[in-house]
DNA sequence: ACCTGAACACCGTTCAAGT
DNA sequence: ACCTGAACACCGTTCAAGT
């Protein structure tokens, strides 16, 4: 009869996502997760290869999130331009409810934390039809990573405190959704 | 009569910055740096803080770096989208050649170890001249986020070997700029 | 004034031993 | 089958002692 298991992989994910979101990539330590899932550092070994493995497992979670942000809010059908503005606001709320999470995904930084960009797979599918919608399909792929540039940059400099100069940085992220709108549309 | 000093803040800085490039993050460690300057790693303490404050002064030298590239690429008096193209590609060819640099300041990570803002200010201040001529001084800061953003994005994505679906990388990096040049003549 | 070794408190990870 | 304490190799950092 083997004994039941205290923990569980799904349990370390779920600590490990809050330890990074409470105290940043440092918190997310193999002790700190051991403690709140209420076991010893060295029994994490059993379910995970190790924090890398781990760290990548949040960052997988997070991807699967965002995708499905983005999906249901620019379901097909939705004109291409409202489209545009529901995805890139699901991806900015998405930035500002779990900054660290969303660091994980977007920052080129740590190569074997970033989630297998497999994941993103259904987000891009989405961006990319509504990108042809908007610029056509001899273009689209090109507006695509436009787009997504610059909707993860945006978010990226705003989780950044870089928007120093003052001004509404509500209304430059409005700003950039109305122009790239009419820019992909060429 | 002091000892000389065996070593200096600008043989320190500068050897982070090379382990930094060459090993990740995980490779500025003090007693690399030590090792690389000739000295243990508690003497590096007599010239810097500790670790936070060294990897900072690599950023601030970094984001000194990017700003005085932008603002040769595209001095006063260049026509302003040319000055775009420039300013940008200016961008990513540091962004090419120095990647963990630029993580490091385009990255939100890592709170304690971006730079002082006011450092990128003249870069920002070249977005803003440009961004000003081409959207109109009503429009600049708006127009300078959606610029900034885009090109930050895009080269942090190009960086995390995010562009997975083919097509011509650099073709969606000049498709970017022309439409974005245009998008912001509005 | 600078550099050193020793020490301290932390990591991640391995592993033999327990149940 | 899972969990543990002990151990190992690393960190960053402090500090008394050397020159």
């Amino acid at each position: 009869m083997p004994a039941p298991g205290r923990t569980s992989i799904d349990a370390i994910v779920r600590a490990a996502a809050e330890l990074l979101e409470a105290n940043g990539p440092d918190g997310l330590s193999m002790q700190a997760v051991g403690a709140t899932v209420g076991v010893r550092a060295p029994s994490l070994y059993k379910h995970v290869p190790g924090r890398a493995a781990l760290v990548r497992l949040v960052a997988a979670d997070a991807a699967r999130d965002i995708g499905s942000r983005v999906d249901a809010a620019a379901p097909p059908g939705m004109p291409p331009r409202a489209a545009l503005g529901a995805a890139v606001r699901a991806l900015r709320s998405f930035g500002r409810e779990r900054p660290a999470a969303f660091r994980l995904v977007f920052s080129p930084g740590d190569e074997e934390a970033r989630p297998d960009p497999e994941i993103l797979r259904r987000a891009a599918a989405t961006v990319l039809r509504i990108s042809t919608e908007l610029a056509g399909p001899e273009r689209a792929l090109e507006a695509a990573r436009t787009l997504t540039a610059w909707a993860s940059g945006f978010v990226s400099m705003e989780l950044a405190d870089a928007f120093r100069m003052g001004g509404d940085v509500d209304a430059a992220f409005d700003f950039g959704i109305e122009r790239l709108a009419e820019a992909l549309a060429g």
